[in-house]
DNA sequence: ATCGTTGTCGATAACGTTTTCCATAATCTC
DNA sequence: GAGATTATGGAAAACGTTATCGACAACGAT
């Protein structure tokens, strides 16, 4: 009656068969009932005595049975796995990705990650063909967390997360790069600082516009006239921002803060600051936006505007499973706040310390 | 006889269905020929004319119809899928990813990541289950880069990443600790020192182990007697590496130089320094070892001993594709050179720059 | 004693491919 | 022009599940 005599039959039969892995066929056979039977147990569906239920759990242990994911996948037209496409694993993504990874906890989905593997520019349309290819069939939905995901369309459940955007056709989570612009620029002015510089971001991307706008209407707002002259180009990129901070730094009358587009233009404007002889935060404040571990580190460590990255990895995902599980969705463009990290970049105008 | 005929006939029925996808039947059935038919345009198999070729070709477009992966999985036994395992989304193993989906490139396998979330420890033998559950079913290989894996058998194509391990069951692809620890704490020997410290890793591990056995090899070598005081244990932990450093620190004489069995240890120490005012590398030589993007960030510098992390993730994935393809591996356990990365935290005794 | 009920279990048809094999039509050889 | 060869297309069986439904025994109720 008990579990004893599973063990003392038929023992190494299961080895026999060549490289694969135990069917259900196989713990069938061996258990003396129907296949049928044996996925009610896998299932815990109801219709199968006690008796039968524990025999045939003795032999699915015994045989070391899983059950094939394809092959329910391919029945119930679903693997309830969840996708992210990454450009590359850079901090950002990263960040999201665990934002991602904590939510799907408890939701019965499984998470994996996909990267294009930093070669994202060389294949326009990447996004799209990655979609086709897997949803419905390895995935039931997906996160983008590509740099250009503007132009994306797609109709089956997918939500962009999107530093650069806060709009786009696809359901998107994004942080607000306006209001982080603004309270950028704004604590700079409040510190008493008149000549404020700033190093741009790439002009294609909506982030950067709207970072720049945000330091226009923080000018505005506090009746400071802008400086055009003030404004140089840094592309998001670390050499073509070290260059911009040079430019602005060697101004006639060279601003007394600089609010960069990135934290990698500020850490950048940081580097040439320290190359040029120029204190900061003595003779010079520097905010930047995103907030990267690596600020953190920085000599003196950046303040920045923080993009709350797992916060959105977290809402993407929420957002993604309600839209699989068909749930009405209120709103499908989250848009997250920033928060202003105070570090040591910043002080008030003409405070040497 | 050309493609015009494709483009004007039934336009709309393909969006008829559901919410699904487009199947081969669909295909067929609008291309008038039969699946066999359709299945070998996609495959470009043999045996179908010109003709029909680019008829169903253009049907194929037409509809949008992507192959299903779960059903080709099932039917071939193979997903050409290659799936890596990390604890975490850390320094250390997303750059191992990069490494990995670089040599992913061309190879045929598509690659995906699983992040155990952090929760690691919580489930012991996770890796066990999570290799039973997916291997031969959604993907056709593996690669774990866990912090304690050397505990894992499987039988299956499985090899192991392994910061810590120069040995396991598994078929590994690690960093040569030994030699690497030598090349560090001979780098300060040379300099002159003849107290040096050593703040050690967590002592079950067996990279940490190894790390210590370099430490006093290199003493031997050098015919400079080991002095046990000197070492402290920081169990890779930065808190506790933190109070290692400051023991040693404190003590009466003092060394005057450490090797870190970590990168995050040796960060600590630098701190540590920092609050008791003892110059770096004035008055204490500093080498870690990882070499992880944050020591290039520290002030000053940290040289440290870099463990080749995107070349273990090329590697590894190498071996696997010829594990996979069942091609006969020389050696299983690949052990990869490290190097001495010289930045600012070293200098000769007494040189007081 | 007969007739529903319930409780168990198994046959079977999908799911969407790929592959092997067979049928046909077309072409070639003598 | 008859037989053999070659091209082309399709039928059907698998891959390993799950869900629906029907079969059958055992049982209580009338």
């Amino acid at each position: 009656m008990t579990g004893d005599v599973e063990e003392s039959t038929v023992s190494g039969r299961s080895g026999s068969l060549g490289n694969g892995r135990v069917t259900m066929q196989q713990v069938a056979a061996e258990a003396g009932v129907s296949v049928s039977t044996v996925s009610k147990v896998m299932n815990g569906r109801y219709g199968v005595s006690s008796q039968t239920f524990d025999h045939v759990t003795a032999v699915i242990n015994r045989l070391g049975y899983e059950t094939s994911l394809v092959a329910r996948s391919l029945r119930n037209a679903r693997t309830n796995v969840i996708g992210v496409l990454v450009a590359d694993f850079e901090p950002f993504s990263t960040e999201v990705l665990k934002g991602a990874a904590d939510a799907i906890r408890g939701t019965g989905y499984e998470l994996v990650a996909y990267s294009a593997g930093g070669r994202f520019d060389e294949h326009v349309g990447w996004e799209r063909r990655y979609l086709s290819r897997v949803m419905g069939t390895l995935v039931d939905g997906a996160v983008l967390v590509t740099p250009t995901v503007t132009d994306v369309q797609y109709d089956g459940p997918v939500v962009a997360v999107d530093p650069h955007t806060g709009r786009s056709s696809l359901p998107t989570v994004a942080a607000d790069n306006l209001q982080g612009a603004r309270m950028g620029v704004d604590h700079l002015l409040s510190l008493g600082h008149r000549r404020v510089g700033m190093v741009t971001g790439r002009a294609d991307l909506v982030s950067a516009q709207l970072r720049e706008r945000g330091y226009r209407e923080a000018h505005a707002a506090a009746g400071v006239p802008v400086d055009e002259s003030l404004l140089a180009d840094g592309a998001f990129d670390p050499e073509q921002a070290r260059e911009a901070a040079r430019t602005l730094l060697r101004l006639p009358t060279p601003p007394t803060a600089i609010f960069a587009a990135n934290d990698i233009s500020a850490l950048a404007t940081l580097e040439v600051a320290a190359e040029m002889g120029v204190e900061v935060p003595g003779s010079l404040s520097v905010v930047g936006f995103d907030n990267i571990p690596e600020s953190a580190l920085a000599h003196p460590p950046l303040t920045t505007v923080q993009q709350p990255m797992r916060q959105m990895g977290h809402d993407a995902i929420a957002m993604l499973v309600a839209l699989i599980a068909g749930e009405q969705v209120d709103d499908t463009h989250v848009t997250l706040e920033t928060t202003l990290v105070l570090r040591r970049t910043t002080a008030t105008l003409g405070d040497a310390s």
